[in-house]
DNA sequence: ATACGTGCAAAGCCTTTGCAGGTGA
DNA sequence: TCACCTGCAAAGGCTTTGCACGTAT
């Protein structure tokens, strides 16, 4: 697979070993496209197959691979990191997020209308942009029927 | 002043007590428009003149002002919440950040490009918006001359 | 009297670090 | 050999909580 492999180059180019550890982590993600884990929770799911891994080999892999701009650390303010591949075919720069404030679910959507912004920032302002987050906070869909529902019994 | 008396009044909707320390908060904060303090900021900077207030009342005060919408806790991903008063001037939703990578000062902005982002959001897929945040990560003017003053020294 | 507020110290969480013991090149 | 990697336990940094003592209403 062209994604793995590339996966790969950029862990040789970082000059470092694939552990089993690491070989798991890597294939967590690339299992789960799209989705946002903490360390937490990538712990528990390469203990299902990597009984012995410890919590500071998950902290140093997630930090590694970050580095190495294979994983991409986001934030949710809910007090933990969260990590997210960085695949060749996802333009981590026109990616954001959309947090539901109920279920806590984390939905992407793609948009580039903060060029043009970024332009403005460093004309108007000698601001110069290296990168960005955008993130809404809400209730999705499937949060907000629950809700209706809810209101109309009561 | 009016944005003073806003403040007392949304104090008093909440049934709370505008003790010393309280108020000394606030007055720090009201006294700094568009400054963003950590708690241990805010704690240091009180301690000028009362001494003897604790890091647990700076973290419950903190707390009760954001739950009373009188501060707002932002997150700059350098590990510590930091917060910002909401005058009654300023639309919070049509504020946003830039965050300079070297010095760490923070800029902010006025924009509202992001209203027909959050309706097509509602209408392409049913995820209402409460809040957003936008942070743009750079360097800011000064921190770029100093850097291509030290380029060109090399 | 009673609910509220405070400082102090302790505990909680998430994360990082020190260390001794492995393991691959 | 030697640099790298690991698990465990301890320590760090930020934040919250328990508690006994005050203080307003």
């Amino acid at each position: 697979m062209a994604q793995l492999s590339s996966v790969y180059r950029r862990l040789e180019e970082g000059a470092k070993r694939l552990t089993p550890q690491r070989e798991l982590i890597i294939k967590l993600f690339i299992d789960r496209p799209g989705q946002h884990l903490s360390a937490e929770e990538v712990h528990q799911l390469v203990r299902r197959e990597f009984r012995d891994i410890g919590m500071a080999t998950v902290y140093r892999t997630l930090e590694l691979l970050t580095r190495l701009d294979i994983l991409q650390q986001i934030h949710f303010n809910d007090g933990r990191a969260r990590y997210e591949i960085n695949l060749e075919t996802t333009d981590v720069h026109r990616h954001h997020h959309m947090v539901c404030v109920r279920c806590h679910r984390v939905e992407e959507f793609q948009e580039d209308l903060l060029e043009q912004l970024e332009e403005r920032l460093l004309a108007e302002r000698g601001f110069r942009v290296v990168d960005h987050e955008l993130k809404f906070y809400g209730t999705c869909r499937q949060c907000a029927r629950k809700q209706q529902g809810g209101r109309r019994r009561s």
